[in-house]
DNA sequence: CTGTTAGCGCTTTCAT
DNA sequence: ATGAAAGCGCTAACAG
């Protein structure tokens, strides 16, 4: 490549000044028609493209958003990602990913980034801050699906906690008393309030909550199938089970299907957050729906107000998250 | 936030000039070691960090890579976003995911984005260039998974015919005669190849190919799905077949499931790609091997010497895909 | 080893 | 409506 046409060769070509021709570009409301057209003219002939990091530099932003994730793998995020880009595209910024693939050192070089002025705010999906951060030093972020313990920071999520327990209770209600749950990691925020909702619904039921009836499932497919295989083996097997995430949901079907159990037969099962896979394997996951598109969008406007100055750093934005009733809960002792 | 603090704001803090901080920051060596430690100790105490904006207008590149996908959600991509991470993170470079979600709009946004210097390269998986594109003036481009027709840039890839030959005589090995093919868009260069090695494979074992064995896929588990219910309402059922994909070789399998047919028993199923999907569902699928991490790696490699000029524009780096034999395939009229 | 100086390409006062 | 000029924050010659 040689070396790319800049906002000097337009002007010499169309005859004006770099003034100009930035006005004519940025705002064309500000040039007369001619001019306008002149400098548009020089500019399609040279291949012109104004330079972002001169531009960014000068203005002092950038209009972009980095999305900070832990593993792009995660079957949840598409659709939050989808919505956001849309959200973004509409009012002229850009989503950049950043795939943290769970390694302090690249978290900390995406964080470098916004320190350093390469995009404008932070949507933050990893549930943890950069270390020894201050937080009145920190750039623009939103927390997105899951809240940092101690930090008072814009939050778009659902309740988990109520879910979870919506999920409990209708197990409850199909005549299950002996409910377990398939808990995810414990050092995550999202974890704990979904094992504390199946508590309280358990409790609020007047259910005995033994502790063979929680077993960890670390969020996996293995990882419930190992939870599964477990609370089977119990002397009283439960009849229900809720999983903290479809993952292991899917993990805890394929396990008990293997020990020639019939879900929902012998065993009712409910996961969380409603994945493309949820729906795949037979039966298809009874589960509760996050909104993941309007979490992406909302979001996305909140970043963005924020980067902008508009709107007020107000309490969380707390969506409903349904339960999508499918094959996988039948009353007790029914198919 | 207040304004942050800059290299002036540093350098009067040190006593020295702005150009010695920089390069106690960047050329540790090139400053005496009492400098640099006042240098480093003005800067952290005022937390300080170079503007990225500033520096790169500078220095006339940003040290990061746009990845440039059209449906992140694609299982096919973590383990290569993984890969290339690792990559560019070893040699100082930064990876930024653009998703273009089939929007052409979004495309040209990511394109601007590198053409206005915000990246030094792009990594395509779309398989397709910008319209209107003057070939001369592209930025370094690398191309992985798929070739663009008519367009000879770097590419990292698998044999795509040769490996669809490969999973097609397999099925031949196995005594099938009737081998069905159920094919992905034919718009894309990927499905073409494919399509192309289970036809040659077939020419090669002297098999006819009549019209009723090729059935198109889409690609999807839909898709998939319907493509085998198709085929096994054929009056002379094929007894195996190979799916230009994962996807709807699992859609294929669902759909024979639930005709009441056993996998392999009744008909045996290759899929490609062997995404984690593949090795989720009774039985396991039989499938080709994309050798991810290693196509990362490689074309992170590629786009950073093709920036920094090294290295020589050479043939396409085309890497081994092996067959992965599972479950799903067994020998003709056997279990 | 360090300082001075120029300039990357753009936008934005301030004049006219 | 347009131009001249300053400057965003940094690094790289060049000089000493």
């Amino acid at each position: 490549m040689t070396r790319s046409a800049t906002i000097r060769d337009v002007a010499k070509l169309a005859g004006v000044s770099t003034a100009t021709v930035s006005r004519a570009i940025a705002e064309p409301a500000l040039v007369s028609a001619d001019t306008r057209e002149a400098v548009l003219k020089a500019a399609a002939e040279i291949n012109y493209t104004p330079n972002l990091l001169a531009r960014n530099l000068r203005q002092q932003r950038t209009k972009s958003i980095l999305v900070l994730v832990e593993d792009i793998a995660n079957p949840f995020y598409p659709e939050i990602f989808h919505a956001m880009e849309e959200a973004a595209q509409q009012r002229g910024y850009t989503v950049l990913l950043g795939n943290t693939g769970h390694s302090n050192e690249r978290e900390q070089g995406y964080w470098d980034l916004v320190r350093a002025k390469r995009a404008d705010g932070v949507v933050l999906f990893t549930g943890q801050l950069p270390e020894g951060t201050d937080p009145k030093r920190l750039p623009p972020v939103v927390l997105m699906a899951e809240r940092i313990a101690g930090a008072t920071l814009p939050l778009v999520a659902i309740d988990n906690e109520e879910a979870a327990a919506r999920a409990t209770r209708h197990l409850v209600d199909l005549g299950h008393r002996r409910i377990a749950h398939i808990s995810g990691p414990q050092h995550r925020v999202i974890s704990r309030d979904r094992l504390a909702g199946w508590r309280r619904a358990m409790d609020e039921a007047g259910l005995p909550l033994t502790d063979d009836l929680l077993v960890p499932g670390e969020f996996t497919i293995p990882g419930g199938e190992a939870a599964m295989r477990q609370l089977m083996a119990l002397p009283d097997r439960p009849t229900a089970v809720f999983a903290a995430n479809d993952e292991s949901a899917v993990g805890a079907l394929r396990a008990a299907q293997r020990l020639g159990l019939d879900v929902p037969r012998d065993v009712s099962l409910v996961g969380f957050d409603d994945i493309a896979l949820a729906a795949l394997f037979d039966p298809a996951l009874t589960t509760i729906r996050q909104p993941r598109p309007e979490l992406g969008d909302a979001a996305m406007r909140l970043i963005i107000d924020r980067i902008e100055g508009k709107g007020t750093p107000t309490a969380p934005t707390i969506l409903p998250a349904p339960l999508i009733e499918r094959g996988s809960t039948a009353k007790r002792g029914t198919k």
